[in-house]
DNA sequence: TGATACCCTAGCTCTCAGGTAGGTTTTCAA
DNA sequence: TTGAAAACCTACCTGAGAGCTAGGGTATCA
């Protein structure tokens, strides 16, 4: 699989954050039981999209998380930055200090670089692009239950809404 | 990561087979040599890449392994199928018989659906057609020892040639 | 002051990526 | 005919890490 259950469960914990409305801080067991997932596991992924400054905690009684900023500005690549790290289609791409330079060079010889690296780094740029172009609000207006009646055309756009339009 | 080295070596592998030309089967032994892998796990990938029609092998003395096809007709996306198997952003996303519907179903409940579907869908897409946009001709006309001096655009497009395109 | 819920660290277990090992079969050339 | 070269096949090993669990500590409310 492409990416691992953090990103999966942690997106979903976003989503229903946002179902909420916000008002008032949502307890981190009612969206365990709501999802079926477990509460001690979803700690762990919480703590990493708070630490990222997606959501925020209040402590206590009546406690719980709440969106740090509204739906349509969060962008899903923060989302999943936050749960599975930097996004990197093989081992050998990392980032340089300052985050920008992507570069990937053979052990013990910097001069050789593998030759499937344009490969890598077009796939690498389109999903950063998809998950750039999607926020958290383009994933909310559809209620679960009305997604067993969603159609093929609601959910395979040949290329995404907002990546169209720039 | 996002793929394992199944992908990345078996990328390598085919881009050293089409810099060949064609002419004569190319030993697994010198591409092991020249790409500092091992051989013994690299006959795995390329039985995968044989049962997928996009190499030739032959046996014996002199034998080694040809394209199937011309390079600009293999897409990376049936290279990367073959290596990977089927392309899936995340566990619940699966193929119906006929290869063409993704379905992705909660446990017990065929009647909910997961709320990020959207987003996986979309990611999925954004792969595969940057895989498919991308011919194993796209990788060989500039020379490994070439590499070393392209420039970050050539390496880093918004969107992928033919994906402009199309 | 007790209940509630966030917060933190440590550790567990099972799977699987990544690789090794050791053979068999086919083909070529001398 | 025979040995070398290389594909082909099956089985196995091993370390790392995904996916959890455990057990506490700490803040906040009624």
């Amino acid at each position: 699989m492409i990416f691992s259950t953090k990103a999966e469960y942690g997106v979903r914990v976003m989503v229903e954050l946002a179902r909420r409305g916000g008002a008032a801080p949502v307890a981190l067991t009612e969206i365990a039981d709501h999802e079926g997932l477990p509460l001690a596991y979803l700690e762990h992924l919480v703590a990493r999209l708070r630490r990222a400054g997606l959501i925020e905690s209040r402590r206590g009684a009546h406690g719980g998380y709440l969106l740090a900023r509204e739906p349509a500005m969060i962008t899903m690549a923060e989302v999943v930055e936050a749960l599975e790290g930097r996004i990197a289609p093989i081992e050998c791409f990392s980032a340089s200090p300052d985050g920008s330079l992507i570069h990937c060079v053979l052990e013990g010889d910097p001069q050789r670089v593998c030759t499937s690296k344009i490969l890598w780094t077009r796939v690498r740029a389109a999903i950063v692009a998809t998950l750039e172009a999607t926020t958290l609000a383009d994933l909310i207006p559809i209620a679960p239950t009305d997604l067993v009646a969603i159609t093929p055309t609601d959910l395979i756009p040949t290329t995404p809404k907002k990546a169209v339009a720039a």
